[in-house]
DNA sequence: TAGATTGTTAATCGATTAACAATC
DNA sequence: TAGATTGTTAATCGATTAACAATC
């Protein structure tokens, strides 16, 4: 009782910072593959050998959220992995289409990512006549024309653009005017649809391919990961 | 002369830190942008305005490399889009190869990411007997075999992992040994060999969908985006 | 020259780390 | 109880923003 309304309360009292935010999900991973390994608890200490990042900064971010440690104990596995998961929303078990079935979006459909972190994809679409009516692992592919009818009967929360880019605006847009909640963002088109009040996470795949290109270029001067 | 020493000198003398190299990439993409639609110069204003960005932060980011820009006129896209361009290492022209000939890694292949940033495909891999021999758009795909032979005889640089992930860290050693520079993964293992003079970039494509649901799932209490 | 805009220093703000009292 | 380890406050460090002199 107490332990659910305090954390309920530092959530609500302050804005979570971004540099938290985009932490939380490497928790979650370590936390799941220690919870496989079968371990019960672990100490801050330990977990930032593993992760290679200071036993202060790990206290302090799981403190943004509530006390889920014990002194002299450390953190129960299963309990921690459950309140991060919560905290990230896995508990919503989220609904969400892919728009765009080129081999992208395919390859999405085939990894266990989205069933991993409780996100259910329930169709794939696409414009194109080849593969509009086709079955792909267990998912059919819909005609984009169909889109508007098929996101209201279904309730779904999330799309996925996998889609040329020249589409994607058009289609966030439509999304939005549909009551999509979240975007998940592939194209390298910048959307913002923030003002819309729908959540756009941009993946800017280019981006990361520069990072590694940066640090290869300048790899002498380098030491600092990240 | 003068300006060719300063920006050396300055890359030299301090660490450029990685909020800054996180951000070259999107510099890069809008002075794309600008130079494709034909603007011969910009301010740092003006670019703040489009990038939702502070000017000063345009200004100080890149008075890290040098001073691409003049007092009174701005910035001239061109060269700034050129010297951005050298910096990521656009200008090296890396060699690479893409090992595991999946979805995901065909449609690496099919995009023009890689060559709009100066990085050339060289080859697939794969182990699957189905796909080893076949060409995939002008790639063949080699045998994982002939991996070693192949990296030695032909100078690559970055190897793209998109293979299962039970593979990655062997794969990823050999890579090394065989003094590859770059390897940009894409399995969710978490590679970490920098202490093999090795630079990876992980892109824990997982880490984004979790972003997107802890926001959509606490979309009431937040605004800041990134 | 007057106006604009950079390069750069100084001020502010936020994030990380260190330290330690609380407590299991 | 003694030992361990958290939760949390205080200190440090770094990144962002503001301001303005330099200068085109």
């Amino acid at each position: 009782m107490e332990d659910l309304e305090k954390s309920r309360e530092k959530a609500a009292n302050y804005r979570i910072s971004s540099a938290v935010i985009k932490r939380l999900p490497r928790y979650f991973r370590y936390l799941r593959e220690l919870l496989e390994a079968g371990r019960m608890r672990i100490s801050s200490g330990e977990l930032s050998k593993m992760m290679h990042v200071t036993a202060s900064q790990i206290r302090q971010d799981l403190n943004c959220f509530g006390g889920f440690g014990q002194q002299g104990y450390g953190y129960n596995v299963k309990y921690l992995y459950s309140k991060i998961s919560e905290i990230l929303g896995v508990e919503e078990h989220y609904r969400a289409v892919i728009i765009g079935a080129g081999h992208l979006g395919l390859a999405l459909v085939g990894s266990p990512m989205f069933s991993k972190r409780g996100v259910t994809l329930t169709a794939l679409f696409d414009n194109s006549p080849d593969l509009v009516g086709k079955e792909y692992g267990s998912l059919h592919i819909y005609d984009i024309a169909e889109l508007d009818t098929y996101i209201k009967r279904n309730n779904i929360d999330i799309a996925v653009l996998t889609l040329p880019r020249m589409y994607a605006k058009e289609t966030a847009e439509r999304l939005a005017s549909l009551g999509i909640r979240g975007i998940w963002n592939f194209t390298n088109v910048e959307l913002d649809l923030e003002e819309l009040g729908i959540t756009v996470q941009n993946v800017h795949i280019g981006d990361s391919l520069m990072q590694l290109t940066y640090r290869v270029h300048n790899a002498d001067e380098i030491e600092d990961t990240e």
